[in-house]
DNA sequence: CCACACATACTTACCGGTTAGTAAGGGCCA
DNA sequence: TGGCCCTTACTAACCGGTAAGTATGTGTGG
């Protein structure tokens, strides 16, 4: 009151700020330990308060863990700006994960942990799978119609015959999978894995075998 | 003392009935819940004995952990009896996994858990991964060999420049990761995918671009 | 065939520690 | 002063692990 100062000098942070501190911590805790594992004495001290003042934010640790993964959803989305499509969602997917180990992690072990029973994060992870599905069968889509009517503007004798939506879907479950898959794998041994480029061969891989299904009836068996 | 039918009428399990009893039922538990969630007191009244009873037999809630892996895949490799090579292996890999929801749900989530923090299975699923890394590669080896080998008979023009064991590696751990990558999306939505059809088209997708690979310099970029 | 000695399998009881969550009050800031 | 943030203090439940006692065997010597 006396002086201005007291403005901007100790701002003890704000409501929203607070949040996101403690979001961010909890983010850690909880891709480092797992969400069972991890404890709320844990996130706090890691903010610089206690337990209870964490409860006093967000009420309990299961609205916590849903608050964490909004809070990581609205990060990535941000980050994505105008959403990609075709190709170049692949390629940032792929540079995605290569930023920061503790991001992969957080995924990989919640993922993981809410394949079990009546897990928080369950709901949350099904419908992440769904929309990464549809946005990744909807980039497919965009690559083979172009390659499609690239070769029929070619004059090639193949059948364009297209592709069924079954098909896509099964493509971006094979993508999806892939990268899960490869980057449990990385983080358990990093030495053993190469991340970018064995995720890129795998993606390279499944479009390879689309774009073949698209022009052929069917490939084999 | 009275009569003699207290010789055989409660035939109290053998040591190795009743460790095995334990094991399946740990299996069960620590596959549907995960091992941090889950108590010796869960796994010990699914037996029908207190949790100190299961100490008695397994010293710790860690070492119980180490011989449900060790149990497992005991299980497995009695299964497979010859080791299958080749194309026959990837077959059972797929098999494996569609006869019973809970194994995949166990190795999925003590999997996903093993990439936390000092996780006691960590070890163990990292040496897993190594092997089944080493196994595929040596499938897929098997598999190229034999297919350049036919090219290379039938007079081909392409020059079979093999391929060298890091692509089989990468290729390797490809198929590992779809598999594993699809079995979380299977376990958390079955009616969006189709574990044994999108498995075994990722599989045949990774197995052409190995093989397109092995014939070509280098496939694209 | 039996009695005794011993080992095994388990129970009951308890320990120290940790957990999520609640209640109430203090202190800072407008 | 009044409201919000947070701490202190606490509860009830549960955890893995230990210790000690008890029942159920099983092998052995007479």
């Amino acid at each position: 009151m006396t002086d201005a100062q007291t403005r901007t000098r100790t701002p003890r942070p704000s409501r929203a700020e607070r949040r996101e501190e403690i979001l961010s911590a909890a983010t850690r805790v909880f891709g480092s330990k797992g969400y069972h594992a991890s404890s709320l004495v844990d996130v706090a001290e890691q903010v610089g308060i206690t337990h209870a003042g964490v409860l006093h934010h967000f009420g309990s640790k299961d609205k916590l863990l849903l608050a964490v993964l909004e809070y990581r959803h609205r990060i990535d989305i941000e980050h994505l700006e105008g959403k990609p499509g075709g190709l170049d969602l692949f390629r940032h997917l792929v540079n995605l994960n290569i930023e920061r180990r503790g991001i992969v992690q957080a995924y990989a072990v919640l993922t993981g942990e809410s394949v079990t029973d009546g897990h928080p994060a369950a709901p949350w992870v099904r419908n992440r799978f769904a929309t990464l599905r549809a946005d990744i069968a909807q980039a497919l889509r965009e690559i083979v119609d172009a390659e499609v009517a690239a070769a029929r503007e070619a004059g090639e004798d193949a059948e364009p015959v297209g592709i069924g939506d079954a098909e896509l879907d099964r493509a971006a479950s094979a993508v999806i999978g892939a990268m899960d898959g490869l980057q449990v794998q990385w983080l358990l041994d990093p030495a053993a894995v190469d991340l970018a480029e064995t995720t890129a061969f795998a993606i390279e891989a499944i479009l390879a075998a689309t774009l073949a299904g698209a022009r052929r009836p069917r490939p084999l068996d």
